[in-house]
Formats: C-alpha cells, sequence, structure tokens
DNA sequence: ATTCCTTATGTTTTT
DNA sequence: CATAAGGAAT
C-alpha cells in the first residue's frame, strides 16, 4: 500500500513524509520536484490525513495544475473528486463567485483579459483629462497591476508609494478604474486575488469556514510568488500551518511580473519551525552540464544555496559547448547543422530545443529550420484565445451572457461593419451615463428617444438588439453550442471573413468552427467563458516530432537531451534593458535565467554567441556574455562556427592574417576571440580607429581588449579590438 | 465612416 | 527592419 515511497530517495521521502507543520521544500532542477509534490498529496489522502476536499493544491500554470491532477490519480489508481486543485487565479475565483456580494460584485461577474484591462483604462484616463500620449494606459496598466501583485488597494496606495505616473495621479487613476471595473460586474487578473485577500481579511467567518475546510496546503513554484499570493496563502495557513512550499530559489524568473523572491527567501521567518528539505540529487542531467550550471548560479549572492549532485549512473557526458561565430546567420546556420546531424545520429527532433532570450530571436532560426525542411514549432507564440476572430465571437457570447458587458458590447457592436462608429457610439455612452446602465439597454433606449438620427445606424442597431433577444432565449432551449453557431452565422460575422480575401480568412472561420465545438465541452455558457477567462492556453495538437523553439522563460519546466543557447553576448543577454532597470538584482535574475537554460539539457547544451547582430535594422557588434566568462572552464569546450573560415576572410579586413591562423582558438574563462591580428602596438585612448560597420571613431576608453568607442556616426558603443583597425 | 500614410518603438508572460 | 497605433485625407 505503501510501495509508491519505495520509489523515492532518501530526501525525497523526508518531503513526502514531513506531513504535519510547515514545510519547506528547495527542489533544485530536475531534482523529482513534481513527484514530491504528487506523491505528498497521494500519501495524506492515503494516509487518511484528510479528504480530497480538505487540501489546497496551488500551482501557476493550469498545465501544471492538470500534471498534479493527473498523476495523483495515478497514484490513487482513481481521480479523486472534490479536488481544490489550480491555479492561482482559477483558485481565488472560484472562492471570490461563491462570496461576490460581500465586495460589491455579483457571483456571475466577467473576468477581463488585458485587451480589455487597457481599453478600460484608458478610458478612465482620457475622462480624467490624462494626456495619453504622455502617459501610455499601458504604463499606467503596470503600475496597478504592481500595486495589486502587492496587495494595495486604492485607499492602501500612501503618497509615498504613489507613482510619479501621471503627474503623481495614479492612486487617483487607479480608484477610478476599480469604480468603473465594479460597475461593469467585472474583474481583472490581480483583482481575483486581492479581492480574496480583502475578503478573508475583512470577514473572519468566511476565513474561519476556510479554515475548517483545508487541513492541508502544497503550493508548487513557491519563488514565483507575488505578495497578495503570499498574504492569501498565509491567510489560509495560519490556523492549521500544514503549509508545504515547493520551490527553487535559484529558478526564480519573474520578479518583472511582481514575483518576489523574498518569499521564499523568508519561509522559515514566516513559519516558525518550519522544516527545510533540500532536494539534490539531480536525475536529468550529465555531470558535466550540472557543474557548468552550478559554477553559474553560484556568482549569485543571497541564495539558499543547494549543491546539486548527479543522481545519473551514466554521467559524466560531454562538456558544454561554446561556439563563438561572426554573424548571428552563421550562428543559425551553425544550429541548423547541428540539429541535421544530430538526427542523423539518431536523436529525435522532439529532444532538441533551441531556447533563446527574446522572442525576435526565433525569427532567424526558423528561416533557416524552413529552409532545411527541418520541422520545428514555436512555443508560447500567439494564443488560440487572443486571435481577433475567436475574441469577437468571445465577446458576442459574453454579451449574451451578461447584458452588462460593456467592453464586450463596445468590441462587437460595429464588427461586422454596421455603420456604427463614432458618433453612435458617443450617443450611447451619453445615455448610458445619463441613466446610469448599460450600453445595450442605452442602445435601446437611444433607438426610442430618437438620440441616434442616421437611419442606416438606426435599423443596424436594431436589427443588431434584436438579434441578441432572439439569441439569448435560444440559449435555454437548443444550449449554448446551437446559440453560438447561430449567432456567428446571423450576426454576419462568419460572412465577414467569408467575403475576406486575405489569406488567413479561411483559417480565421475554422478557428471560430473549433471554438464552437471546444464550446461543446462544458456544460454551459457561464462555464465555457470562465474556462476561456483562466486557460488562456492552446492545446497544442503535438503531432510529428519537431524541434521547439522558445525563450528561456518558456522553457522553464521542460527538459530536452540537445539545448541549444544561442545569442549569449552582452545586453542581449543579459538583457541590456532588464540591467538598466534592475542593476544589480536584475543581473542576478538573467544569471538564473542563464542557470534554467543550462539545466534544461540533458545530454548536451551548445551554447553560442556572435559578434555582429542585425538590430532594428542595422548591424550591431557585440561583445561575449559575461555569463561565459562565469562557466567553469573545466566544464565547457570551446569549437568552431559554420563555414567560420570562408566567412573570416569575406568579412575581415586584413584577411591575410586569418589565412595563416583559420581556427579560432577561445579558451574556457576567457571569451575573447583570440585570434585578432597581432598589431604592432596597442590601442590608447585618444586614437581614432576605423570599424568596417560603423566608420571612424575615437578611443574614449580601454579595458582588457574591450575599448570604448564614441563614433562620429553610430555614437558610443563597446567593442572588441580585433574588429577595429588604426585609422 | 473608412482608408491610407506617417511616426514611434521596439524583453521576458501567466492568469 | 517591421509592426502597430494614431492622425489626416477621402
Amino acid at each position: 500500500m505503501t510501495d509508491y515511497l519505495d520509489r523515492l530517495n532518501p530526501e525525497q521521502r523526508a518531503a513526502v513524509e514531513a506531513v504535519d507543520g510547515p514545510l519547506l521544500v528547495l527542489a533544485g532542477a530536475g531534482t523529482g520536484k513534481t513527484r514530491v509534490l504528487t506523491t505528498r498529496f497521494a500519501h495524506i489522502l492515503l494516509q487518511g490525513k484528510a479528504f480530497p476536499s480538505q487540501v489546497l493544491a496551488v500551482t501557476f500554470t493550469n498545465k501544471a495544475a492538470r500534471e498534479m491532477r493527473e498523476r495523483v490519480a495515478a497514484i490513487l489508481g482513481q481521480p479523486a473528486e472534490g479536488l481544490w486543485l489550480g491555479t492561482f487565479h482559477a483558485l481565488a475565483a472560484r472562492m471570490l463567485r461563491r462570496h461576490a456580494e460581500e465586495i460589491g460584485l455579483t457571483s456571475n461577474f466577467t473576468i477581463l483579459d488585458t485587451d480589455d484591462q487597457a481599453r478600460l483604462l484608458k478610458q478612465v484616463m482620457e475622462a480624467a483629462n490624462i494626456d495619453t500620449k504622455r502617459w501610455p494606459p499601458n504604463g499606467m496598466m503596470g503600475v496597478i497591476q504592481r500595486w495589486k501583485d502587492r496587495g494595495l488597494a486604492p485607499e492602501a496606495v500612501t503618497p509615498a508609494e504613489d507613482s510619479d505616473y501621471a503627474n503623481g495621479r495614479g492612486t487617483e487613476l487607479y480608484a477610478a478604474y476599480q469604480d468603473r471595473l465594479k460597475a461593469l460586474n467585472a474583474c481583472d487578473f490581480g483583482d481575483l486575488l486581492l479581492h480574496v485577500v480583502t475578503l478573508l481579511r475583512t470577514k473572519p467567518d468566511i476565513l474561519a469556514e476556510y479554515h475548517r475546510r483545508f487541513r492541508y496546503i502544497l503550493v508548487d513554484e513557491y519563488q514565483d510568488t507575488n505578495l497578495v499570493q503570499y498574504y492569501w496563502l498565509r491567510l489560509l495557513a495560519q490556523q492549521h500551518r500544514n503549509i508545504c512550499c515547493v520551490g527553487d530559489d535559484d529558478q526564480s524568473i519573474y520578479s518583472w511580473r511582481g514575483a518576489e523572491i523574498e518569499n521564499i527567501l523568508r519561509f522559515e521567518k514566516d513559519f516558525p519551525g518550519a522544516q527545510i528539505v533540500r532536494l539534490e540529487s539531480n536525475y536529468r542531467s550529465t555531470r558535466h552540464i550540472l557543474a557548468a550550471a552550478s559554477g553559474l548560479i553560484a556568482k549569485n549572492t543571497g541564495r539558499l544555496g543547494k549543491t546539486l549532485r548527479s543522481g545519473r549512473a551514466d554521467a559524466e557526458g560531454e562538456k558544454v559547448r561554446i561556439v563563438s561565430l561572426w554573424d548571428s546567420e552563421e550562428e543559425a546556420r551553425m544550429v541548423g547543422e547541428r540539429i541535421e546531424a544530430a538526427r542523423r545520429s539518431g536523436t529525435s527532433l522532439g529532444e532538441i530545443a533551441i531556447l533563446v532570450r527574446a522572442g525576435f530571436q526565433t525569427r532567424a532560426f526558423e528561416e533557416r529550420l524552413i529552409l532545411l525542411g527541418l520541422p520545428y514549432r514555436v512555443v508560447g507564440g500567439a494564443r488560440f484565445y487572443e486571435r481577433q476572430e475567436i475574441r469577437d465571437a468571445l465577446a458576442y457570447f459574453r454579451v449574451m451572457a451578461q447584458p452588462a458587458d460593456d467592453l464586450a458590447f463596445e468590441r462587437i457592436v460595429n464588427v461586422p461593419k454596421r455603420g456604427l462608429g463614432d458618433t453612435a457610439m458617443r450617443e450611447m455612452h451619453a445615455v448610458a451615463r445619463a441613466e446610469g446602465i448599460p450600453l445595450s439597454l442605452a442602445a435601446a433606449r437611444a433607438l426610442e428617444t430618437g438620440a441616434i438620427k442616421q437611419a442606416k445606424a438606426r435599423e443596424a442597431l436594431r436589427e443588431l438588439l434584436q438579434g441578441f433577444e432572439r439569441w439569448r432565449a435560444m440559449l435555454p432551449v437548443e444550449g449554448h453550442v446551437v446559440m453560438a453557431a447561430t449567432l456567428i452565422d446571423e450576426s454576419g460575422y462568419a460572412a465577414m471573413w467569408q467575403q475576406d480575401k486575405s489569406p488567413e480568412a479561411p483559417g480565421r472561420l475554422d478557428n471560430l468552427k473549433e471554438l464552437v465545438r471546444a464550446m461543446g465541452e462544458f456544460e454551459s455558457l457561464a462555464g465555457f467563458l470562465e474556462h476561456v477567462a483562466l486557460v488562456m492556453e492552446n492545446d497544442e495538437a503535438a503531432e510529428g516530432e519537431r524541434c521547439s523553439l522558445m525563450t528561456l522563460h518558456a522553457a522553464k519546466g521542460l527538459e530536452f537531451d540537445m539545448v541549444f543557447l544561442p545569442g549569449w553576448e552582452e545586453g542581449l543577454f543579459p538583457s541590456q534593458r532588464s540591467l538598466d532597470e534592475g542593476g544589480e538584482k536584475a543581473l542576478e535574475e538573467e544569471r538564473r535565467l542563464a542557470y534554467v537554460g543550462i539545466t534544461r539539457a540533458r545530454r548536451v547544451a551548445v551554447i553560442s554567441h556572435a559578434a555582429n547582430r542585425r538590430i532594428y535594422g542595422n548591424w550591431t557588434s557585440s561583445i561575449p556574455s559575461r555569463f561565459l566568462d562565469e562557466l567553469p572552464a573545466n566544464e565547457v569546450v570551446a569549437e568552431g562556427g559554420a563555414q567560420r573560415e570562408a566567412r573570416s576572410h569575406s568579412v575581415f579586413a586584413g584577411g591575410g592574417l586569418f589565412a595563416q591562423r583559420p581556427r579560432r582558438t577561445i579558451e574556457a574563462g576567457a571569451w575573447e576571440v583570440k585570434e585578432r591580428p597581432p598589431k604592432e602596438g596597442a590601442f590608447q585612448v585618444g586614437e581614432r580607429i576605423f570599424h568596417q560597420k560603423f566608420g571612424y571613431g575615437r578611443i574614449t576608453a580601454i579595458e582588457e581588449n574591450r575599448l570604448d568607442i564614441d563614433f562620429e556616426k553610430a555614437g558610443q558603443k563597446r567593442l572588441l579590438d580585433s574588429f577595429v583597425e588604426k585609422a
């Protein structure tokens, strides 16, 4: 009966069996974090410590929630009923719907997506006479979100914490935005948690009810929690104190969206008497890969500290490869060639990934892979529910479910084009404001009173409103799927795309069909809309073997036999923008990102950097990432790039020198391109120089072989001296 | 009301 | 370079 425990190593077993009291599980990359979490969950149930409905299990992504649900069921031998297992947002939404009245909403409140949020805030800002050109609504949105991440309602934002955004009127705008949300019976994502925390703080009886319910709490990816999530957990856990948080401070890479690494660093203080279990046996990567990653992350300060050991028997493996290339095109060529070679020697494409720092980097690789005919997929691209046609259709459905959903109404009132432009909208808004009613009702009123004058617009609006009534009446009779199909047809929305001549139009119609089909999997329209709001994921049909292209962020939690890590250049990785904004802390987060990247690899990791890269159309030269210097020399090996010699000749001035030393010898721990021409006499500050791409300039500073140069045309740059010649 | 052209702006992303 | 958003023209 307890054979599931026998499959664990001693640390894992300790983490599973320490059921009572607070526990922090520090789980390094590849140490069986999910296994511990799911086994612990099952163990609590099988030991009779709690019923399934008495355990709260929280994840960040729907994918993680699904996986946990499946694996718990596998251990139990059957799916557990009545679980409170889901994402922070889904669970908070569930709680909030039960008590919506307490904070001035009704239980059928709408959850807005980011697009709606931005549009609403823009309206609020314009109403407050803020110059939205000077202060983009998105910026304000960020400020508000950060406040919500920290659990601050408008009245809790102190003047000291007010942002200087929008001339210090941030708090005022925040309050106005929240008022509008309440009027619309709507929440944004941040509100789900903020409202629930407010609720638990102000209604002791409700808090007590959840205390009675949840005897055990399990939390995944604790290093990614923000402050409201932390408050929420702490409130719920304070009674029984049976809270188990699993995470890895070395994989905290989401501070920019409000995650507080301090939450995990502070765990022992928050929960006195907490046990800490470290999972340090890595079953994923070979020893060299592990040692390279460990050496790199050791440069960070303020870690809780773990030492990953290889738990694999076959463990030595190959050293991490570092490849230096002339430009980003050569880099793409190198990666393509190596993928082809790997495939020839039997590696499945599904086991290969290219992990980049920023989304735009994928393009060069895509082009190359297409050219080579290698199947690939870009993970985390545009998602199904974010596509225009889907969002339009959903807006129609939302109006059906919620006549008060003004944002949805506005979105579709003139889609397809019905001749209802700014003038007509202004009239409707005026009526809505004057009478304090939703737009869809105001539209009807505006027809009655004759406020909308143009005959064509009147007719179109009347027809649309009649459609609303007809479709809404279908719901209880025919069900939401039939209603949806009829609506898409009768509203003229499908016809709009049928008449569209663009190449994407047929695909959009397919997507609409798929949407209607997907609705059939839900009991009700409301249930479907909840799913859409909270589960914005694409159900990727993973057909065939493809190599994966994604950002480092998207790769967290995944693993591959062979991993390419291109673009390790100063400015790109670590990202200059991060460094500018976040300084030393941001650098450490970038380093964690590098750590995440390397630890994705099971057998082979290939890191590369290019000396030249085209950014926003013009060529920019860049120096190797400082992270390359930080990799332990014994764990890496430098290799040449593709077509190295040919490129060197054609691009370098003075190719003759390279002809003598065609091979780039690059030593670990010193990532300069070593074969620079042995020029007589080093450069001096103030000296005038010439660069192939940037032209003439003057040296302002020298640091080893890195030169700061003030170019006459291109401005300030930092370059390797090998790319520069005396003028 | 819609279409075309100018101009600004370029990370990372889940829910 | 390449896209998106806002303003001017039709």
